[in-house]
RNA sequence: GCCCAGAUGGUGGAAUUGGUAGACACGAGGGACUUAAAAUCCCUUGACCAUUACCGGUCGUACGGGUUCGAGUCCCGUUCCGGGCACCA
């Protein structure tokens, strides 16, 4: 009897000595060089893994363990974000802490993961919910809150800074962001009291308190990220979200707007992910332009990116919500301007992002374009957005399609201005062409600026120098980048370590930090409309003995409140890479050792759904840190990859109409038939299990079956992995059925890591059939090694230092499902040359340790060693052993392939081609024919272009 | 509407980046072993034509053009699918 491959005794075996041995812990090592693997740790959730999860698992975990036997020094850590709404959801209706049910869904989530065999150092394990991990991540609120951000030296700052210069000059030259332009004094500043102080540092400070539009969900009870908002609702639960003003805390992530978009050009991630990130931030370069009310000594400014359509303005906007517009609405327009505020009101954000109705309604005023001097009808419309540059724009109908349909639809006059532009039924918005009009001598006979003659882009450049020269505005570079709501009225997140004493936030001292999640007894807010910690007994802060106590003793002295809003998802998983360094450190978020040692994540590995959440955040918190001195790496992930997304794929089965009869798929056309969803697990192949569908469901118990080929065929679809459409498929059964070593080689097998597919275990079997040929390789019939110490042939060698070759570039490019081909080609060539060399096995099962650890290391033992095949040296490939003597080369005659012809490898291109002439298959092609031209490449092609004589 | 990435057998996917398209695997068909099943092994498998057999031929990488001795790969246009952004001035 052959020795079987017992996948189940033998991965059993390698997970206890792993974890006996601590094989995967790392240590900082001076003499190795360090390399950074990281996953985008999991939210867990009750439903366990999927089979999604593991994808970008066994990614990194194949790059990890090659990366070590490479000789790096690997950290690759795995830890959970669990903080998150769904266990505080499940909490309210149950009354369970969410605590509790975290935690038994992280022992879960772990056992699933161990089962795999990846090479995650859990001594490092971190987890948002943990105080000794949320104590840094309140530290870093608290530097946010002590800094503002200087735009002259592109950098973070010490609120005190700030301070001094406003006891110096007031606000005048400060060029720093902000929330909105002050003018104050020095004299002012300093006559301000403690309170008024506090609100204008506010207006500077990275983590400040906002009165600002919030996006907020009122199902969920709390505000959401512009990120956790798709088109109007909630992205979890899909709750209709609203805009509401409130009173939060706020990160200035624009404030970074600028770093984050030139970063992207340093770091390796996909073109698609980086764009997205450039739409998220939504630069456009333009120019601030002031425009005086007539009849008023009011004026107001706008943004505008096409500077070079000044003499094109028929009209000016506001926007509903701008504070101008009580101040522009005539006495005669005011009944009519306020019917229609209340009609904008009226309308929801979802509303208004669906149907885009041209509305509108004319305040009565004008303002006057300070380039002609002609007067322009101020109108009120929600198509301009309050949220974006100023609130106000000047229209230029002729060239910008949004203003060319307000035009048409009010009658207002459109003037074209560049040469050639057909506007009789549509806008010119291409910035292209030579401009015209400008300006119109009928109108402005007198202006010595003219644009005319110019291309649409030294137009604006010619503006933009007249607007600056003539302190008309200022040239403006405007982001779509939204500053970070930061509060939620959620329980299960981190608590600020925030106290307000008479209304002013005051920070809860460094070295009391970490501020603990209080108890509650009921999750949802209270019946004051709190948030839910309000229902937290010992919540206030004690300023003199510098400690949590009960919110009765609260006075006016010492004992003050204590937030009850806690941080947002987002701020766990912002710095997260950098806590793995050192995260038992109880001194400092990382030490300035270990962080030196690691630096940043080489290899980033998670799904592309975080672009413009986590992926931006965490950017912008590592920037911070890095302004600050903690990261010494600006950007945190070097290279990014994105592992697609597994869809499910479903079973149907077809019920004849009114019958408990089931038609087979390829005869269902024949019937009138209902296709059923039918669980995934029942099928294999497509084929139904019949007995296991009587079994699944009590209706299905007498169920008759019209089968084709005495088979039950079943239909199928690409869904969205979900237990209603029964096609989740849970990596637990997989292993248990075949071992971990064929899940991973299955699950990279499938197509390349970056790309979506459909999970479907068609192939399985043929990954598993690999690893039964790969174990038979090394023992005979009697069950013995069958390894010797022969000198391997050539043909061994050859076979496998292709393999070598082939499998090192391919985990280098992450192209795996090539790698495991390669290795399958190995596996059979091997075994039809009868190969038992230990020269050759050796190697061989070096390198495929890193897709199915648990075999090689069984092999590797087997083969006499008491090391780990983890630290065992990957084989490099020596070209000598490839290069054939002879080539085999298709001979093309005018771009086809006429015969094959055996060429010496060292040929020159003359050589090959007189070859080629020659040869007696040659003749019959190159009778009566002239040689035009030869092409020949030694290894690659051999062609002769001829025509006849 | 704008931007990005794609389209290759019955299926998942290869193709050294311009050099014999379809590696590898699944599925399917045929065969061997077996009382039988499972497991294992061998052969066939892009389409069409030709053929007793051998040797062959034509067409084929979404569609239409182009560049080239030669195009899945490069260029122009079209269609379709996926992703992102979207009254962003």
């Amino acid at each position: 009897m052959a020795k079987e491959y017992n996948f189940q005794e033998i991965e059993q075996k390698w997970h206890q000595l792993w974890t006996a041995n601590e094989t995967y812990k790392v240590t900082e090592d001076k003499n190795k060089q360090k390399f950074y693997v990281l996953n985008m740790f999991p939210y867990p959730s009750g439903a366990g893994l999927h089979v999604g999860h593991p994808l970008g698992y066994i990614a990194s975990d194949i790059y990890s363990r090659y990366k070590r036997q490479k000789g790096f020094n690997v950290l690759n850590p795995m830890g959970y974000d669990s903080y998150g709404l769904p266990a505080e959801q499940y909490a309210i209706q149950t009354g369970q802490h969410p605590e509790k049910t975290t935690f038994q869904n992280i022992d879960r989530y772990r056992e699933q993961l161990d089962k795999i065999g990846f090479c995650f150092d859990w001594s490092r394990e971190v987890r948002t919910c943990d105080p000794g991990y949320y104590h840094w991540t309140q530290w870093a609120f608290q530097k946010m809150f002590a800094s503002f951000y200087c735009l002259k030296c592109q950098k973070a700052q010490p609120i005190e800074e700030l301070i001094n210069y406003l006891n110096e000059h007031g606000t005048e030259g400060l060029n720093v962001a902000q929330s909105e332009e002050l003018h104050i004094t020095a004299e002012e500043w300093k006559a301000m009291n403690e309170k008024e102080q506090s609100d204008v540092l506010m207006n500077y400070r990275i983590a400040f308190l906002g009165e600002t539009m919030v996006n907020w969900c009122p199902k969920l009870g709390t505000v959401l990220a512009n990120d956790e908002v798709v088109d109007g609702v909630s992205v979890r639960g899909g709750y209709p979200v609203e805009q509401k003003k409130m009173r939060q805390w706020c990160l200035r992530v624009s404030a970074y707007a600028q770093r984050l978009l030139d970063g992207l050009d340093t770091i390796e991630w996909s073109d698609s992910i980086k764009e997205t990130q450039r739409n998220w931030i939504g630069r456009s370069e333009g120019a601030e332009i002031e425009f005086k009310i007539a009849d008023s000594d009011k004026s107001f400014t706008i943004f505008t990116t096409r500077a070079d359509t000044m003499f094109g303005v028929t009209f000016m906007v506001l926007a509903p919500e701008n504070e101008l517009v009580q101040t522009v609405t005539t006495p005669e327009n005011k009944a009519e301007v306020e019917k229609y505020l209340t009609y904008v009101k009226g309308r929801t954000e979802r509303e208004r992002q669906i149907d885009h109705k041209i509305t509108g309604v004319f305040s009565g005023s004008y303002a006057i374009n300070p380039f002609t001097g002609e007067k322009n009808p101020i109108w009120i419309s929600e198509y301009v957005l309050a949220g974006y540059g100023t609130g106000a724009i000047m229209a230029v109908p002729a060239h910008d399609s949004r203003d060319y349909a307000f035009a048409k639809h009010f009658g207002l006059p459109i003037i074209p201005l560049i040469e050639g532009a057909d506007i009789s039924e549509e806008s010119y918005d291409a910035k292209e062409g030579i401009v015209t009009n400008s300006p119109r001598k009928d109108v402005t006979p007198y202006i010595d600026f003219s644009l005319n003659g110019l291309t649409v882009k030294e137009a604006i450049a010619a503006t933009k120098v007249y607007v600056k020269e003539h302190h008309l505005g200022r040239v403006k570079v405007n982001y779509r980048l939204r500053d970070a709501i930061f509060s939620r009225q959620r329980y299960w997140g981190e608590p600020f370590p925030v106290y307000y004493k008479n209304d002013i936030p005051q920070m809860i001292p460094e070295d009391c930090l970490p501020i603990e999640l209080p108890q509650v007894e009921k999750f949802l807010p209270t019946e004051t409309g709190e948030p839910p910690l309000g229902n937290a007994q010992i919540w206030a802060w004690d300023e003199v003995n510098r400690k949590i106590v009960d919110k009765n003793l609260i006075d006016n002295k010492n004992v003050f409140p204590i937030e009850l809003y806690t941080m947002p998802g987002f701020a766990g998983s912002s710095a997260y890479y950098l806590r793995y360094m050192d995260p038992r450190n109880d001194k400092a978020l990382v030490s300035k050792e270990a962080d030196e040692y690691w630096q940043n994540v080489d290899l980033y590995v998670g799904g592309s759904e975080h672009a413009t959440g986590h992926l931006i955040y965490s950017r912008f918190w590592n920037k911070f840190l890095y302004d600050l001195g903690v990261s010494c790496k600006e950007e945190p992930f070097q290279k990014l990859i994105n592992q697609g997304m597994i869809q499910g794929r479903s079973n149907f089965v077809y019920r004849v109409k009114d019958t408990n009869t089931f038609v087979s798929l390829g005869m269902k056309n024949e019937y009138d038939v209902t296709p059923i969803h039918v669980d995934v697990n029942i099928v294999k192949n497509d084929v139904l299990d019949i007995d296991a569908f009587k079994a699944w469901r009590p209706e299905y118990e007498t169920a008759e079956f019209i089968l084709e080929d005495g088979k039950y065929i079943c239909g199928w679809a690409i869904e969205k992995m979900s237990k209603s459409m029964f096609n989740v498929v849970n990596p637990d059964m997989i292993v248990e059925k075949f071992g971990a070593d064929t899940l991973r080689l299955y699950e990279m097998f499938l197509g390349p890591v970056e790309q979506s597919k459909p999970w479907d275990t068609n192939g399985i079997d043929g990954c598993h059939r690999f690893l039964k040929k790969f174990w038979s390789l090394f023992w005979d019939k009697e069950g013995n090694l069958q390894v010797t110490n022969e000198e391997p042939t050539a043909e061994n060698l050859k076979s496998l230092h292709k393999v070598i070759k082939k499998v090192s570039a391919d985990i280098e490019a992450f192209s795996y499902n090539t790698s495991i081909s390669a290795l399958m080609v190995a596996c059979n060539e091997l075994s039809q040359q009868k190969c038992r060399c230990r020269q050759i096995m050796e190697p061989l099962v070096i390198i495929i340790a890193p897709f199915a650890p648990h075999i090689a290391e069984e092999l590797w033992e087997a083969l006499g060693h008491n090391t780990t095949v983890c630290d065992a040296q990957w084989p490099d490939y020596d070209e000598k052993y490839l290069v054939e003597s002879s080539v085999k080369l298709g001979v093309q005659f005018n771009g086809k392939v006429r015969f094959a012809l055996d060429f010496p490898a060292d040929a020159t291109p003359d050589q090959m081609i007189s070859m080629v002439k020659t040869a007696p298959e040659a003749q019959k092609y190159l009778e009566g024919m002239q040689i035009v031209k030869t092409i020949a490449i030694p290894g690659r092609i051999v062609n002769i272009v001829l025509k006849p004589c």
